[in-house]
DNA sequence: TACCAGGAGAAAA
DNA sequence: TTTTCTCATGGT
């Protein structure tokens, strides 16, 4: 009989596999933030291209992003999808952050407090404050997506039915509370799934299981 | 052509 | 309260 999987040990398997990812891509807390909200839903490399075509329509600042009008923001974001939606989300964001008094304004604030404001945000949703959290602002959050519950769930950790909270009190309770880990943690989980672990997978062993052909071995 | 991508909010049941 | 629908471009 098979011992199941720990979440530590599943670390260090794709760790193994495919090495430190060092995330998230950006140069900058705030640019974190944007992307956050950009990625929602969408491949990561048509957010790259908002963020080219936003940077050179506009100031890369809250204050501007938040007074651009929208019908110009829904354009220079038309790469990412859902542009009107997420225009809309954009702008209160950084309406938000920009009442908070800026990044800075966040730093002293408890996290389950300032995750909870986030949360109360238009747009932001409990998969993008934890990004921005673990990522912007280096707070041990666990971020929880499609591919965490694929993954867990194909490795029989979950059953596929928990909800966020408790997919994320599951990996914070397992694991230290370490925002370096909890971020190499979230980006292998994103660098497998989009690997080997689709929703209709190439080959039925995939996703870390001892017998895997994808080179995520025990 | 169909599927999928680092979700969230609104509307309907 | 829970489930379903809508938002949309771009790569494979």
């Amino acid at each position: 009989m098979k011992t199941p999987l720990s979440l530590a040990a599943a670390f260090d398997r794709l760790l193994a596999a495919y090495g430190t990812q060092s995330w998230w891509p950006a140069d900058s807390a705030f640019e974190v933030m944007v992307g956050a909200i950009l990625t929602q839903n969408t491949a990561w490399v048509n957010v790259e291209k908002a963020l080219v075509r936003l940077r050179e329509a506009v100031a890369f600042e809250a204050h501007a992003i938040a007074a651009l009008a929208p019908d110009v923001l829904a354009a220079a974001i038309r790469p990412a999808g859902y542009f009107n939606v997420k225009a809309r989300r954009l702008q209160a964001f950084c309406a938000w952050l920009q009442a908070q008094g800026g990044i800075e304004g966040l730093a002293e604030r408890p996290t389950a407090q300032l995750r909870a404001d986030m949360l109360a945000v238009h747009g932001v949703g409990p998969e993008t404050a934890d990004d921005m959290l673990l990522y912007a602002l280096e707070r041990p959050v666990f971020v929880v997506d499609a591919y965490t519950r694929r993954i867990f769930a194909r490795l029989g950790l979950l059953s596929g039915e928990e909800s966020y909270e408790e997919i994320r009190a599951l990996f914070e309770g397992d694991l230290p509370a370490r925002a370096d880990l909890f971020k190499e943690y979230h980006a292998l989980i994103v660098t497998h799934g989009k690997g080997v672990c689709r929703p209709r997978p190439r080959c039925e062993a995939c996703c870390l299981q001892s017998d895997c052909a994808h080179g995520v071995r025990g």
